[in-house]
Order: structure tokens, then sequence, then C-alpha cells
DNA sequence: AAAACCAATCTGGTTAACCAATTTTTTCTG
DNA sequence: CAGAAAAAATTGGTTAACCAGATTGGTTTT
């Protein structure tokens, strides 16, 4: 096979390709839950490509549940039945690069219950955390320096006082995403910093105080202009 | 180097270990966003790893978005700052294995949101997708069968009538963690689902005339059982 | 006849060798 | 000496070879 180094949408075009042939085969050849695929080898031979690009993809629908690999075993259809697989590989296959304002919307989403959460299961050591963090920040400000990263430091600190590893490990997805996206808009400027350092006061306090209530409303406040500018688009 | 195949505990292990070596590399060099990292080869010498290990742990930080590999070039420190790199760093080390609790609550978030947005924008196709997955629900159920892949596919149908890639995307993330648990303790019953027909069809109505408040509130209804039996546990 | 055992085979996991694009250094030329 | 051209070294991407554990089918033993 002639060797070929492809770029990211190259990749991610035979990516698919081989999960959708995935699909047909578990399809056509009505594999059940709890079936052995064939080994990574014929399927590598049977698709015309490499064993390493089968592998990733193989990976993928892991991640994502559909199938299971079982060392020295094999790999396996996994225990969601056939409609459901279907369903999730059509959806996998047609997932989007996310644009900015699915971004935004989705971190208010998640960010107005981190904050009601943090503020019911907040720990002390938490509160040091996002303290720390709130500190730098205001610093940073008032030494009219750059402090897009002090900001979000104060916003994971929150996420991680919720106390859900599922929101926590969506935050995380969605930050960087957010931070690229931050720096191609230009969305922050020196007017917004100074009104966040009382912003992000008043949500702390409201956590300090586990008043859930107030606590959301300020991240409300906080994410008004954000929220504006983001529908505006 | 001794060849030693790894479960996926001890896998994980060492992955966090590079991970956190990469990053005391970046603080000790003090490199700067834009900076180059080591070669793939000589961190894994470094680190008396192999490269192949490396290599995941590099995917990973591009994941997150830490890093950024360009092709016979490099690996370069991401546009995100030092600070920045380090919290998200421990959160990404910190990160737990998501429990049920963690599961249930971020999906009754999303979804919540999901049927809202779904009111608002779901286009004439999106209609008749829910309603098929709808339909083939009510059959299954009728005729006692369990029916908890169709149940799935509705409600990944008003995920993507939401029009918003990012949380489609984290609704495809937890649905087989939501499913995996769900077979793990049982939670389906006879008697939820047809229940189940009932609310799955208000829900869709809802949706169809664009009534937003009224689609969460039944969203809210259909989660009750759930959300009672997930603070239970 | 059933159970225990063993070796051949098959599997996913792992490593090492190889490739092509890029970067750096050297050499050549004006 | 400066600049261009060429060659050598470096890099991440890719493939192929190898490994250890699991499976399987047949054989032996009880």
């Amino acid at each position: 096979m002639k060797l070929q180094i492809l770029t990211k949408n190259e990749h991610k075009e035979l990516h698919n390709d081989i999960i959708a042939k995935i699909r047909d085969l578990i399809n056509n050849k009505n594999l059940e839950p709890g079936d052995k695929l064939p080994s990574e080898r014929m399927l590598s031979e049977r698709f015309n490509v490499s064993r390493g690009n089968v592998r990733e993809s193989i990976q993928k629908l892991e991640f994502y549940g559909i199938l299971k690999s079982k060392p020295q075993s094999g790999t396996f259809v996994a225990d969601i039945g056939q409609v459901a697989m279907n369903g999730m590989m059509d959806d996998i296959l047609g997932l989007e690069d996310p644009d900015f304002k699915s971004l935004v919307e989705t971190r208010i989403l998640l960010e107005l219950k981190t904050v009601r959460l943090a503020a019911q299961r907040r720990t002390d050591a938490d509160l040091i955390k996002m303290e720390t963090a709130l500190e730098a920040y205001k610093e940073k400000v008032l030494n009219n320096e750059d402090a897009v990263q002090e900001d979000l430091l104060f916003h994971l600190a929150i996420a991680q006082a919720c106390r859900n590893s599922t929101i926590n490990r969506m935050m995380l997805i969605i930050t960087p995403e957010i931070i690229n996206n931050f720096e191609k808009y230009h969305v922050c400027d020196k007017d917004q910093s100074l009104k966040g350092i009382q912003e992000h006061q008043d949500i702390f306090d409201a956590i300090k105080r586990q008043n859930t209530q107030k606590a959301k409303q300020m991240m409300k406040v906080h994410f008004n202009a954000l929220y504006q500018y983001c529908y505006n688009i």
C-alpha cells in the first residue's frame, strides 16, 4: 500500500468512512449485542485501509459506547441494540464542528447549574481555591494586565466545587474551544474586566453563604454581556 | 525495554503520569504559548516510556486544547497561558470516572434545555424524525417488548432538533454511559413504559406547537421518577 | 463418556522501523 | 560577504513486525 500523509480533514473523512462501513457490516451480518466483530486485520484488509486506521475508528466507537474491545480476544458490539446503534452512528457521523454560538449557549447553561450546585455543596477547601483564583484575577485587572486566564480559572474552580464529575468534564471540553473563539472574536475588553471583579466577588459571596438563588442570579448578570454579544453575531 | 501489556487502570495511571511530567516540563523550562515542546522521541526517552505512550498523552492534551501538533514540525504549547494551562492540567489529572448520579443530574439538565430549544427551532424534518421514533416506541411498548432503545432514540431526536452541536455532542457522550448504568441498576420497568407513552406524546405535541414552557414542563414530569430514584440511591 | 490438558492459532496491544514534509545547516555561487 | 541552492538532520505521521494472553480444537486421561 502507498504511504500517504493526510490532512486533518482527510483524516476525519477516512475516519467517518470506516465508521460507516463498520455500521453497514454490523447491519448486513445482523450482529447483535455481544457478538464479535471480525478482527482488526480482517477489517483493514476488507476496507483496504491500514490496521491503525481501523483501530482508531474502533476506539472512537468505544468512546461513544458502541463497541467494546477485550485484549487478546476481540472487539464486541455493546449492549445497546441495533436500533439505538444505528441512531447513534448516524448522530456520530453527522456531528458538526462546534460553532461559537452553540459553545456559549452551552457554557451558560452549564455554569448556571454549576454555580447553584457549588453553592449547595462547596467545601471549605473549594472556597479557598475559588478565593485564590479570585484574588489572582483582581490583581491582574487592577494592574491593567490581561486576566483571561485568571477569569477562566475562577470559573473552573466553581465547576470543581459543584461535585459533579460529568459536568466538570464537559466544562473542561468546551473551555479551550471557548478560549480560542474568544481570541478570534476579541470578546474581552478592559471595561468588562473591571465590572467583572465585582461580579466575581458577588458570585463568590453567594456561594460562600450558600445562597443558591443569589448565586445563580449573579452568574446570570455576569453572563449578560456575553449573552447579548453572542446572539448578535 | 521490556514489553508489558497494561490493564485499563494501569494504562490510565501511566497516561496521567506522562501528562503530569509534560506539565512539569513546561513549567520548569518556562515554555510560553507558541513554544515548541521537545520531540516525541526525546520525551519518550526522558520519561522512559515508549513513543506511542507519549503520542497518546499528547493527543489527549490536544483534545483539551492545551497542545497543538504540527505535522513534520513539532508539538506546540497552545495560546492559553501558563496559569490557565496549570489549572486545566490539574483538572484533567483530577477527573474522576462519572458516577451514575452525576450522569443523571447532567442528563436532566441538558434535556430540559434541549427540549426548550427544540420547541423553538425544530424544522418539519425534525418533527418527522421525532414522530417516527415516537411511533416505534409506542409499538414496542404496546407489544410488551423492551423499548429502551426506542426511548433513547426519541430523546436523541429532540437533541438533534435543538440545533446546538455542542449540546448534541454531550448528549452523545453521556448516552451510552447512562444506558450501561440503567442496565446495571435495572431502572426501567413496564409500568414506567406505559406512562412513558403519554409523556413522550405530550413532549412531542408541545414541541410541535412550539410551546416552550409546556415542553419543558412535560420533560420535567417525564424525568420525575428518574430524578427521585437517582437521589435515593 | 466426560473432564482435564496441551499445543496451535488467533486476537488486540505494543514496539520498532520507515516515510515524507519541514527545518536547519552546509555548501556553492555571484 | 550575501544570498541562493542543496544536502543533512529532525519531526510527526504511518506502516509492519512482534509480543503476550485468550481461545479453540483435538488428544489424553480418568
